[in-house]
DNA sequence: CTAATAACCTACTAAAACGCTCAGGTAATA
DNA sequence: TATTACCTGAGCGTTTTAGTAGGTTATTAG
């Protein structure tokens, strides 16, 4: 379990396509400029995302990408496990061939604690995130005039 | 919030720390050897940790480190907060000059799910981590013969 | 059909962080 | 006074980060 800044543009670029979830495919131009975020960069950090089933891409005019599930069925720890391919493994080699002395016990309490925060952010779905009330006012500032979201997020849509 | 195998570091030598709590002081050359971390590194890092007030340092013959709070008074949040200085800061400067565009949803949503995040490693205490069960019993499995600690965790020591 | 669009792919790069080593301090205790 | 152990800083190789550059495919609007 890795965190840094990598993990929140990947978070938030999804965040971003759950928010437009019903309007058709982002490109990621547009989550390039409204994010500020460098547009190679981000294709990089996309191309994880595809690799593990999370976005979908839709080539040609009008496309761009879209969540390949409902906001609902992708969890934060999902996408932050997706974008840091080479996660962390204890020295001890990773499993088995550590019994003696107390490296086993540093590889049994980090992989313990990373465990509980996983769990933790798998727990955060893209949808409830954006539903919690302080998010969704933020969210609703921004959209003033355009379609809210928010609603939709409940239904599946064909 | 950041997290990588430096925190681990941290966190899994302040546990020892706190294992030994009651048996006075650690050094840092038997965490080095137990856990296989360079002694240097582990003076670097117990140096930011020592700045945060989360340890002090004993010098001369028998002396070595110990925990300046009790093991129940320290969150894991806090250790990796205090090794990690340069904390992530979103790039709209950090506080109120981002009003227009989604730059400033950006942060909002960042800031909220790292609120969270710290919120849920701050109730983890050193104290509450080794308590649990499943740790307890690997820990106790390494001290087989020695005083077991793990009682001595919920009375404070004069 | 054609041209514009946007995903997709590969390689490269400057800067930062990571993990560590080395060399030398300084302070406290036996 | 000698040992022990904390403390500091400089440097170094590697990895990660974040971004650039330049291309190719597929799709669609005109």
């Amino acid at each position: 379990m890795r965190l840094s800044t990598k993990g929140r543009y990947a978070v938030t670029a999804m965040l971003d396509l759950a928010i437009h979830y019903a309007q058709g495919p982002v490109t990621l131009a547009e989550i390039s400029e409204s994010q500020g975020i460098s547009l190679s960069y981000l294709e990089q950090l996309f191309a994880r995302l595809r690799k593990h089933g999370l976005v979908e891409g839709l080539r040609g005019p009008g496309g761009g990408y879209r969540l390949s599930r409902h906001p609902q069925d992708i969890s934060v720890a999902e996408v932050i496990t997706a974008i840091g391919e080479g996660i962390d493994v204890t020295q001890c080699g990773g499993s088995e061939d550590c019994q003696e002395g107390e490296r086993c016990l540093t590889h049994v309490l980090w992989t313990r604690l990373g465990k509980e925060i996983y769990e933790f952010l798998n727990g955060i779905t893209l949808a409830s995130f954006l539903e919690r009330d302080d998010v969704n006012q933020v969210i609703r500032r921004q959209q003033q005039g355009l379609n809210v979201m928010a609603p939709n997020l409940n239904k599946t849509v064909a």
